[in-house]
DNA sequence: AGAGTTGCGTGACCCAAGTCACAGACTAAC
DNA sequence: GTTAGTCTGTGACTTGGGTCACGCAACTCT
C-alpha cells in the first residue's frame, strides 16, 4: 500500500491545522515529520514522551501490561488523530502507564509543548483536541465495559471484525489484543472453525460467516 | 458536615475560574448553582447533558451498567473537579454511555456550551479542563488494568483502604462498584473478617489492619 | 408485638478462563 | 536436506467468580 501524498500533507489530515499560528510552514525546518519503521517504541511506561504525536500515515498501538506476560491494547491511534496518553502526562505530570509501538512504518510529527499551547489558542484546533479527547474517553470506557461484562468469544470475534476478510496475524497477536493467552484464542478460533464462522492456517484467519461473528460479538446465542 | 463558605465560592476551587470571560459573577443570576439532594440522577445513558457540571459540593458517582443486573464504578467527581463524560457528549456528539448519580446532598453548577467554549479562550481554564482529561484517562486506564488483570479480592481491598476505618456502606454497593455481585463481596468481607483484617455488622465495616489490605491491594501474597 | 423489608451468610453447583505440558506443523537458516 | 525457531492444537487440571436457593438477623412501620 502506497501513501499517497494527500496522506502526508498534515494540513489535509487535520483540518484545524490550516488555521494555527504559528503556522507548521513557519515551523518547518524545526519540526519535520519523522519516518519511523514498524515496530518503533515510541514510549513505554518508563520513558516519558518529548511532545505531542501527530499520526501523518501508519498506526500506532497503545497498550498495557500486567506484571506477568500478558499485556491488553487500549486503543490505536490512525492518521488524523494525536495519541493522548502521552499527551496526557503534559499536562500533568504524571508517570503514562502503558506504551506505544507502530504496527506499521509509520509518519509522525512531534509538537513539542510550547508550539502545542500556542496552537490551543485556535478555537478549530482545541475543539478538535477536546473532541479527541472525548472519543477516547468513550473508547476506553467502551472497553471497560468489554473487559467487565463481556465474555472473551464476544470480544474475540468483535476484534476479528472490520478489518476486512483475510487476516494476517498470530493467535498471540490476537491474546495481547484482547489481555488473555494464546491458549484460549486458539480454542475460541478452533470453535469459531469449527461452527463455519472462520477459517484457519498459520497466520491467516479467513472470515467466512461476518453475521455469525457480528452475532456472537452483540451477544447473541448464535 | 457542613460545608464551609469556601467550599461555595467557585473561584476558591476552581483557580482558574477568577480569569474566564464573562466572568461568573456577570452570568450570575442566569448560571447559578443549583442543589440537589443525595441521590439525584444527573444523566444516564439516554438522557443527554445541557451542560458541564462543575462541582462545588458533594460528589458525583459515574458508573457504567452491563445489560443484566451489574453496574461498575468509572469514577467519581469531587468539588474542583467538572464531570468530563457528560462533557465528552458535548465535544462530539456521542451517546454518552454512562450514569451519574450525586452520593450526597450536592451543589453545581451547570455551565452552557457557550459559555465554556469562551472560557475555553483562557489558558489558565483551558489547562484545568485538559489536565482533568488527562487525570481522568489515567484513572480510567488503571481501572482497564485492574478489571483486565487484577482479582476481585485485591480490588475490594483497594476500595475499602483510604475512607477511613469505619466505613458505612451495604455489600450491594460494594458490588457495584467493583462490578460484580454481591455474594461475591459478602464472601471476600468475610474472609477478610476471619484473617482478622475488618470487621463486619449490618452496613458497617471496620478496618481493623490496613497494612494488610494495602498488601493484599498490591498483589502481595499475605 | 407482629409483619414486612432489607441486608447478610452460606453451601452446592457451574462454567469461563488460565495453567501446564506436549506434540505436531510450518518456516527460515544453514 | 537438517536444524532450529515459531506457530498452532489439544487434553487434563485448577480456580476464580457467578448463579441459585435458601435461612436468618436486623431494622421499620403500624
Amino acid at each position: 500500500m502506497t501513501t499517497t501524498p494527500a496522506l502526508l500533507d498534515p494540513a489535509a489530515l487535520y483540518p484545524a491545522l490550516a488555521q494555527v499560528q504559528p503556522s507548521l510552514a513557519d515551523l518547518q525546518p524545526a519540526i519535520a515529520p519523522v519516518s519511523v519503521p514498524a515496530g518503533t517504541v515510541l514510549f513505554t511506561e518508563n520513558t516519558p514522551c518529548q511532545g505531542f504525536p501527530l499520526v501523518l500515515a501508519g498506526e500506532i498501538k497503545v497498550s498495557r501490561s500486567s506484571g506477568d506476560g500478558r499485556s491488553l491494547e487500549l486503543y490505536r491511534v490512525v492518521p488524523g488523530e494525536l495519541c493522548l496518553v502521552s499527551s496526557a502526562c503534559l499536562f500533568r505530570t504524571q508517570p503514562l502507564s502503558a506504551h506505544g509501538v507502530t504496527t506499521r512504518p509509520s509518519r509522525l510529527l512531534l509538537i513539542p509543548p510550547e508550539v502545542f499551547n500556542r496552537w490551543l489558542e485556535t478555537p478549530a484546533f482545541r475543539n478538535e483536541v477536546l473532541g479527541l479527547f472525548a472519543e477516547r474517553m468513550a473508547d476506553l470506557t467502551g472497553l471497560i465495559d468489554a473487559v467487565a461484562f463481556q465474555r472473551l468469544d464476544q470480544r474475540l470475534a468483535a476484534a476479528l471484525l472490520g478489518r476486512g476478510t483475510h487476516l494476517a496475524l498470530t493467535h498471540q497477536a490476537l491474546a495481547d489484543e484482547l489481555g488473555t493467552v494464546r491458549e484460549i484464542v486458539s480454542r475460541l478460533l478452533r470453535r469459531f472453525e469449527r461452527e463455519g464462522w472462520v477459517s484457519l492456517s498459520r497466520e491467516r484467519i479467513q472470515i467466512a460467516d461476518s453475521a455469525a461473528l457480528r452475532a456472537v460479538a452483540a451477544g447473541q446465542p448464535v
